[in-house]
DNA sequence: AAACGCGCCTGCGGGC
DNA sequence: TGCCCGCAGGCGCGTT
């Protein structure tokens, strides 16, 4: 669920809090997540240390240390992290709970437990297994348009799977892949080595766009995305065909169909995108 | 060898 | 009312 605009907006509003805190403890619930969480190896590398910056690689969270070791916090699909200032009580599917010297506690919940969490040096980045094989970030410089032509033109796959695929470019997930093709007027379903360098243009301007007002807008709240405040985003109300069945296009008004591909939903205006 | 499909996992909403 | 099924979907891995 959490895609880019959502994992941005997650450490942005981090950010303010934690930069500078020390940690003084770790607090397991759970060690099944998605892999399983190493606590021992999490507490000796970072309790008593200080987070000096919190980055974002794709869907990836990444917490600094004093210490040079990384914390990789990826949130799955419904996973939340949540800020409070002085000790509460956890919610249910509270995994771990890091607490920090000022009194404030960091809840990491993932009732799925898709998520994973795991440190390592940061001298390892390079051979981070989870890092290694992702694309481009869209809303950096390296997001080119020659880059995508380069990428599209050698598959014949659905031009909405390549733009999800994280070794192409990462952090667009079903419901930004959706949009974007929207905005580009380009079917979801096309091969991607039919779009013309036009059309492949139009469709990174488009992610990078829709991503960009979506992150604006603090992100999409359909069900339980919260940022660390527990606070929702609002471009769902923006959001012109994922989750809109049946209800006018708002360029032509011809209804917006569903169709599955690979299991996933796809919103299409038929008019508006060919 | 690219590309598809499945399994992981739980909550929720729709239909009967 | 209550139950069951389908869907949500990122990611890694196995199969074709």
């Amino acid at each position: 669920m959490p895609e880019l605009p959502e994992v941005e907006t997650i450490r942005l509003s981090l950010l303010p809090h934690l930069l500078d805190q020390r940690l003084k403890d770790i607090q397991v619930n759970e060690t099944r997540l998605r892999q399983p969480l190493k606590e021992d190896e999490l507490r000796r590398w970072l309790i008593g240390h200080q987070l000096k910056e919190i980055q974002r690689r794709g869907r990836y969270l990444l917490f600094l240390w004093d210490n040079q070791s990384v914390l990789l916090i990826h949130l799955g699909m419904g996973g939340r992290l949540g800020y409070y200032q002085q000790r509460v009580d956890a919610e249910p599917h509270t995994h771990v709970i890091f607490y920090f010297e000022d009194g404030a506690e960091l809840h990491f919940r993932d009732p799925r437990r898709f998520g994973s969490i795991c440190v390592f040096p940061m001298g390892g980045l390079d051979q981070c297994e989870p890092l290694q094989h992702l694309g481009v970030e869209p809303l950096s410089r390296f997001f080119r348009s020659s880059y995508l032509w380069r990428h599209l033109s050698r598959t014949k796959r659905p031009i909405k799977n390549v733009i999800m695929d994280n070794s192409v470019v990462v952090g667009v997930g079903n419901i930004y892949a959706n949009e974007a093709l929207f905005g580009a007027g380009i079917h979801p379903q096309r091969a991607a080595c039919t779009l013309n360098r036009d059309e492949a243009d139009r469709v990174r301007r488009s992610i990078v766009a829709v991503l960009r007002k979506a992150l604006r807008s603090g992100g999409t709240t359909l069900r339980d995305f919260r940022n660390a405040h527990g606070e929702p985003g609002f471009f769902q109300v923006e959001l012109a065909v994922y989750g809109r069945e049946g209800q006018a296009c708002p360029v032509c008004f011809t209804p917006i169909s569903r169709l599955m591909m690979g299991g996933r939903s796809s919103f299409v205006c038929t008019k508006c995108q060919r």
